[in-house]
RNA sequence: GGCGCUGUAGCCAAGCGGUCUAAGGCGAAGGUCUGCAAAACCUUUAUUCGUCGGUUCGAAUCCGACCGGCGCCUCCA
């Protein structure tokens, strides 16, 4: 049984989908105006985590991240660049497909954009007006907060702790500091859309509200987002969604803590950022995504480079029993020994924790509790039969591949070079053990230096050499 | 001021009433292997959970006070 830690109730819920075959998933995607930060890193990766494991729980997953490609900051920086707005969002839509894909994040089901969905939005905002609950004020339509009862729900506010302790500007126009912005005025050069109210653009908030319904219902399972996002954005997305649907919006919010550098927020505007694209030069996906996921999602999570080296680290552990178990797979004979280890108990502490919302640190857990075993099982037995590898190896590709993307078993089948050079280094791996077999070592230290410097590191066992490609 | 998160070994970090003399990763120390080395693997590494009280047969886990860190209330994942 899965469960949930639900920020509307701020208890852990027992999930259950709308439909029992489907799950809906909404997370806010980025404002496309420059490239995304490894905290921003830290909810893709944490959301495509939640996802692989509720497709691996057999659920269909209809996972849906928007992209914002109209906004402040865009035109900002479009007049900066002096290059039209919809290149800007353009170039960095590119450049966030790439960099999602470098950290291994599934594509998700559709990315939506804002600029595709004007009808949509206008739409929503006209249902909200003919009830009520927005008002236009010369071409600013703006959301009547104190019409909508529930409002602060999601966050804990009250509407009067807000005004009082709010450092909101006080605009004129609005009927109260809280309200907040749908359909904002076309100013002097900025992109526009026509509209009942005249040439505008959308607020950020309302975007969400009609893509998320127009891909996944009125009513869907699970949306999420940084935690920075509970107010007021995501409290408002449930005020226009709520109030123009009359029904639940989203059944459970789950929100990811930040990644703090020396325990700040890392943040655009506090400046104290690396972006995913320059962490990625110095690390695989594999490091940041263990790194991540050995903190549960929720809490805060401190960034240096200590944190990042020490996955990587730990990952060479896994690497290299999945490296073992490829090179076994190869010869080991079918109906050999099976040594007493249950893959399946494994299998089902895997499950539990993740089960246990989301429990991405005990899972991973459970992964190197497998590496240890299995390692012992194999210095102690021999001739392990086929079976028991390709069970090693089927239950790695589901859980620390398939689920937490720490693992790309592919990547270790495909050794970056061809069979001429393999045949090569073989070679000179036997005339060193010739060499070592006439003690001549000087000769045979001389070989595994020289190899050392083309990168060709040799490990003598007790039986064989072998040899691994030190990538620079 | 309001709301929320957080304090566990040298570092990172699970656990949230008994199975805790507390997972897992890094680091460190031993060991196996080796001509040597490296790598790999194995073993060990917190009687203690910010502090002080309380509840309980039993607390890292619940309650209270205090001390410390962070965030949201303005765009932000």
């Amino acid at each position: 049984m899965l469960s949930i830690y639900n920020t509307l109730s701020r208890k852990k819920e027992e999930f259950k989908p709308i439909d029992p075959n489907e799950v809906k998933i909404y997370v806010c995607g980025p404002t496309v105006y420059d490239y995304f930060h490894i905290g921003n890193a830290r909810s893709f990766i944490m959301s495509d985590i939640i996802r692989r494991y509720l497709e691996y729980k057999n659920y269909n997953v209809k996972f849906v991240m928007n992209l914002t490609d109209v906004d402040d900051k865009i035109i900002k920086k479009s007049i900066e660049e002096k290059r039209s707005s919809n290149k800007v969002a353009e170039d960095y839509i590119t450049a966030f497909m790439e960099d999602i894909a470098k950290l291994k994040i599934k594509k998700a089901s559709v990315y939506p954009k804002a600029t595709e969905h004007m009808t949509d939005i206008v739409d929503l905002i006209k249902a909200l007006e003919s009830k009520g609950y927005a008002y236009n004020i010369e071409g600013n339509v703006f959301y009547d907060v104190a019409k909508f009862k529930d409002y602060g729900k999601l966050s804990g506010k009250k509407t009067d702790d807000l005004e009082v302790g709010a450092r909101i500007e006080i605009n004129e126009e609005k009927k109260n500091p809280l309200d907040f912005s749908l359909w904002k005025k076309a100013k002097e050069g900025e992109p526009y859309w026509d509209s009942p109210w005249g040439n505008g653009r959308p607020g950020w908030h309302i975007e969400c509200s009609a893509m998320s319904c127009k891909h996944l219902g009125e009513t869907f399972d699970i949306h999420a987002g940084g935690n920075d996002l509970i107010f007021p954005h995501h409290e408002n997305e449930i005020a226009q969604s709520e109030a123009a649907h009359d029904k639940k919006f989203v059944n459970y919010w789950i929100h990811f803590g930040f990644l703090n550098i020396n325990n700040e927020k890392m943040s655009k505007s506090l400046g104290n950022f690396f972006t995913a694209r320059e962490i990625l030069k110095l690390y695989p996906a594999e490091a940041i995504r263990l790194a991540f996921a050995q903190t549960h999602y929720g809490g805060p999570l401190n960034f240096s480079d200590d944190l990042l080296a020490s996955a990587q680290k730990g990952l060479e552990k896994l690497n290299n029993l999945t490296e073992k178990i490829l090179e076994e797979l190869k010869h080991a004979p079918a109906g050999g020994v099976l040594p007493d280890l249950e893959i399946s108990e494994f299998k089902q502490n895997f499950e539990s924790a993740m089960d246990d919302d989301f429990n991405t640190p005990q899972a991973s857990a459970v992964i190197f509790d497998f590496v240890r075993e299995v390692n012992k099982a194999i210095s102690e037995n021999q001739n392990l039969g086929a079976e028991f590898y390709s069970g090693l190896l089927e239950f790695l590709r589901k859980t620390a591949e398939g689920v937490l993307g720490i693992l790309d078993i592919k990547s270790i089948t495909d050794k970056e070079h061809g069979a001429l050079e393999s045949d090569l280094i073989e070679l000179l791996i036997k005339l060193r053990t010739d060499a070592k077999q006439n003690k001549n070592y000087a000769l045979s230290d001389k070989i595994r230096d020289e190899l050392k410097a083309l990168g060709v590191i040799l490990q003598d066992s007790k039986e064989k050499t072998t040899y691994k490609i030190s990538k620079n």
